[in-house]
DNA sequence: CTGAAAGCGCTAACAT
DNA sequence: ATGTTAGCGCTTTCAG
């Protein structure tokens, strides 16, 4: 097990600089006589470039981070799925972090990730734009995905929201706000939101509730332009992300709310949380209550009766946000929009 | 946004030498006086050591290195989060691949790890041992979790399996073979598999299916012990790890042994197959068939009837996987086998 | 087209 | 206790 063979070796089995052979490595100009000789003892060798020297050399480590609230919620695992597709096509290393939805740990990690030079960074994110104004101000490529920064209320004008995304969603950004200029990757929430809203208020639901969790602003809001009107505020209520957190949410609605004749759960944890806590109280889906839940995961349809969902396509927003992440260099990338798909299963019925 | 501060702008502004920076920042000596006028320096300069220049001079990128088949599975987010959870808590970054199962990516991805001197790797094996023996020979310090590598049934004597987990299973490496010494954190299978067995019997269940997926050999041989006598070969059928595959072999089962009446899923996946495919063919759980499916994920008590399920640790044996290989410097890791429970819920019914 | 040389930021001898 | 120095493996001017 001795020592991997360095381009010092190479070069001197092969009898030419170690600039050549650099060179020939990556692709740069050498007479083809050399660069077949080269090319020969690197195989022989069995020589892998260390990233390590690269690295230094370059000031920067390759590679992608990416931070996810947790693993265990199968939308981050699918969009993990896409970072990680696009990464490894790429020949790219993938540094992981689960923030668990806090933002201290999301700032730990993002130091963590400056500490180790990482620049290209996707996020879902937890923190406000105050968390993540010192990653870009250090230079790295941002690119969120799945949701945006929370507004964050203070005072301090230099702090806002995601530009792009403000105006894609009808809104314009506060007077006096810097709006943090990252791009992103999301659901169309509003038309997701929309449609679903639509489809039970044709089943005849008036009194319809939305369950929330920590960073689903669009989605409330969405929530809010389509009921229009007052939205009765005892009905729009939140979980913190935690899966017991979003019980006691839903378990609380039902309770205090037994008018309620529908829900729309704004995750898959939250729409897990609605499904147990609805049986746990004896409310049968849908004769007691319809169930529509953001996510489409696999197991939606082994519930009895089978979710209906809105479906977003988590592989796809990874995938996209990678590349638009491993592109940045090339053009200015600018924010996506995926579409969503209301998908009819069981879990809605008539108003009665 | 300027150039991040270096040790060198410390060691110059604190009127010191780069050296006693570091020191101070790595906790060597230095006096009283000294230490306190770095440290105020650096915490005013916003100094962070660079993970490049120390990796390079240590020849090794810190952190650990995650290899798991498919981020999608429940189970192997729950890994995941024990080993982040570990390696946070140490400080050290994780730079994770999904192999989707695919001994060829897995040995790229190896290879990838290898490149960035990542030296200590965790991994859910899809490959054989042949796979995995380059990383041990490059030096690797290699913790497998959740199962071990295939034994490979080739004629090269100079691969074969892990060695302390056949002899806890109470197998002994065949002759002539030589074993990879490679700890493994992985679930009591054998106790699992056959609590679930004599659960089944005691319910009257004599023709009992397995339902396995790619790398799951303990889990079958489990299986075959636990049903003694010549197992029914067409009762033992295996899926190759995507949820199409899982599905395939469960509807081909139902269908081709209607006389079955319980089965045993090896895994998540296979068990959202199982549903699926019983309810496909109006097979009624638990009616028609009883089910008990391996891994406890939040959605087995949502299904209907609730699963029965042999429930694993999967965050713990991510964190003790992480433990092991930190700690490998320190003393020889032993593996490690997590106990499973038996959590009865309604997929199971008398056999009639 | 090719080689020599200068570092990238850090740590570990070694010398003081 | 502290400063000086020599690289770690690589890319990239700069000459030739």
């Amino acid at each position: 097990m001795d020592r991997r063979a360095t381009i010092k070796d190479v070069a001197e089995a092969a009898g030419v600089g170690v600039a050549t052979v650099s060179r020939v490595l990556s692709g740069g100009s050498a007479s083809p006589h050399t660069r077949e000789r080269v090319l020969a003892v690197a195989a022989q060798l069995d020589y892998r470039p260390s990233a390590l020297g690269r690295n230094l050399r370059q000031r920067r480590t390759g590679g992608i981070g990416l931070l996810v609230p947790d693993l265990t919620d199968t939308f981050y695992g699918q969009l993990s799925e896409g970072v990680l597709a696009c990464a490894r096509s790429a020949g790219e290393p993938v540094m992981l972090g689960s923030t668990g939805g806090d933002p201290e740990q999301e700032a730990d990690l993002i130091g963590m990730l400056l500490e180790q030079s990482v620049d290209r960074l996707i996020a879902v994110p937890s923190g406000d734009a105050e968390t993540w104004s010192p990653a870009i101000r250090a230079g790295m490529t941002v690119v969120f995905a799945d949701r945006l920064p929370a507004l964050s209320l203070q005072e301090d004008p230099g702090v806002a929201a995601v530009k792009d995304l403000l105006l894609l969603d009808g809104l314009s950004p506060a007077p006096q706000t810097r709006p943090l200029d990252v791009p992103a990757v999301v659901a169309d929430d509003r038309a997701g939101i929309r449609t679903a809203v639509r489809y039970l208020r044709g089943l005849g639901h008036r009194r319809i509730a939305f369950l929330g969790g920590p960073g689903q602003d669009r989605r409330v809001a969405a929530f809010r332009e389509a009921v229009g009107a007052p939205v009765d505020e005892e009905l729009v209520v939140f979980g913190t992300g935690s899966r017991d957190s979003a019980y006691a949410a839903a378990s609380g609605l039902f309770q205090s709310r037994p008018d309620l004749s529908a829900v729309v759960a704004g995750g898959n944890v939250l729409g897990e949380a609605a499904v147990l806590a609805a049986r746990e109280l004896d409310l049968r889906v849908p004769r007691d209550v319809s169930l529509v839940m953001y996510d489409d995961v696999p197991w939606a349809e082994l519930c009895a009766p089978p979710l209906t969902v809105i479906a977003q396509p988590g592989r796809d927003m990874g995938y996209r946000a990678a590349e638009l992440v491993l592109r940045a260099g090339t053009r200015k990338p600018r924010s996506v929009i995926l579409p969503t798909e209301l998908i009819i299963r069981g879990s809605c019925g008539p108003h009665r």
